[in-house]
DNA sequence: AGGAAATCGGACTCACTAAGTCCTGATTCT
DNA sequence: AGAATCAGGACTTAGTGAGTCCGATTTCCT
C-alpha cells in the first residue's frame, strides 16, 4: 500500500490552513488547536517546513509561521518532496547516473521514467492555493474547518487502528 | 520518501522475467536462480501473484508459473495493486464514500482526485510487455539479464544498508 | 533590564510493518 | 510409491514512522 506518511498528511493540513488566510501568521499552539493535531507533532512539522523553505518563521513572543511564498506558487510536488524527502517510485532518473547497476542494460528504465514523469507532473499541476482555495476562512476558523474530522479521530477512545490520519492519506482502488 | 516495497520491486522483476519468454513456465527455484532473489521471497511473491490473478500455476513435479494473461494485457497499475494492495496517496475517491469524515466540506477533494487519477493513468499506460519488451530473451537467460544487478547486491559482504533492492525502488528528485 | 512566550534543534521511546524464513500439507508427474 | 513442486500459514527480526520531551535561543513587552 503506497501512501504518504501521516507527517505529510498533517503537513498538507497545516499548509492549507495557513494558506486560507494569506499573510496572517499563526503559531504552533494555534495551529494545533485549530487542526486538532498534537502540538509536538505540529511543531515538528512546522520546523521541517521552515527548513525546507516552504514556511517562514518569526521567533519570540509574537512569533509564528507564515507561508514563505504565495500559495499559488507552491505546488503539491514541492510539498511532498519537502515532507517525504522525495516523491516517487523508482530511482532511474535522468539526473542521477550511477545509482542503478542495471543502467546499461535496463529495459525497464524508459517506461519507469515515463511513469515518474507523469506522477511528478500530476503533482506539480496542483497548487496549494487550489488545495485551500474554496475554503471560506471563516469556516476554517470557527468550524470543524479544514481539519475538523481530526477532532473525532483524535478524541476516539484510544484507537490505534489503521485509520488514516485525516482521511487524506489512504489508497486508490483502480477507478 | 514514498516508494514501493521490495516485495513489489521483486514482483516486477519476476513478472518481467516471465514475460520475457511468453508461454514458458518456470518454477520458483529457477526464477530465484536467475533473478538472484532469495528463494523463500520469490516463492512468497509468486504465490501472491497467483492469488491476485496475474500468474497461473501448475503443481507437481513439472510444475511452475506462467503469466495468466498476455503481457500486453497487464499494466503497471494492476501489478502495483496486486502487490501493494493499492496504489496511491489519498483515500478521497469517488467510488468510496463514507471513508472520510471531511467529505462534506473538504476542499482538497477535487485536486487530490485529479492527482490520483493522473497517477493511476500514468501507471495504467505502461504494460508489462513494454517493461519486458526490449529485453532479448537470450540476454535474460544467459546474462546478468534483467535482474543481473541483484547478484552484486545480494552477494555483498552482509550489507543491510538502505540499498534499494534492484535499483527500481527509490526516489524521484524533481527533475 | 528582565521575564514571558515563542521558535529551534536534537535525542529519545514506542509500536507497527516490511522483509525474510520455515514448516506442514496438498497436488502432480514419473 | 516416491520425488518434486505449489499452497498457506505462522513466525522472527530489523527498520522506520509516529509521537514526546527538553534545553537553548530569540524576541516582545513591561
Amino acid at each position: 500500500m503506497i501512501r504518504m506518511t501521516k507527517q505529510t498528511d498533517y503537513g498538507f493540513v497545516l499548509l492549507t490552513r495557513l494558506a486560507a488566510e494569506p499573510g496572517i501568521a499563526m503559531n504552533a499552539p494555534e495551529l494545533s488547536a485549530e487542526t486538532k493535531l498534537p502540538l509536538p507533532m505540529v511543531s515538528k512539522i512546522l520546523k521541517l517546513l521552515v527548513r525546507q523553505g516552504l514556511l517562514a518563521s518569526h521567533r519570540g513572543v509574537k512569533g509564528g509561521y507564515h507561508l514563505a511564498r504565495s500559495a499559488d506558487e507552491i505546488h503539491a510536488a514541492e510539498i511532498l518532496r519537502a515532507l517525504e524527502g522525495a516523491v516517487a517510485l523508482t530511482v532511474c532518473i535522468e539526473g542521477s547516473p550511477g545509482e542503478c547497476d542495471r543502467e546499461h542494460f535496463c529495459t525497464v528504465r524508459g517506461p519507469w521514467q515515463r511513469i515518474n514523469k507523469a506522477v511528478f507532473e500530476a503533482l506539480a499541476g496542483v497548487t496549494l492555493a487550489e488545495l485551500a482555495g474554496e475554503t471560506p476562512p471563516r469556516l476554517a476558523q470557527l468550524g470543524p474547518g479544514l481539519a475538523g474530522a481530526m477532532a473525532r479521530l483524535g478524541s476516539g477512545p484510544k484507537s490505534p487502528e489503521r485509520v488514516p490520519a485525516t482521511g487524506l492519506a489512504g489508497r486508490i482502488e483502480s477507478h
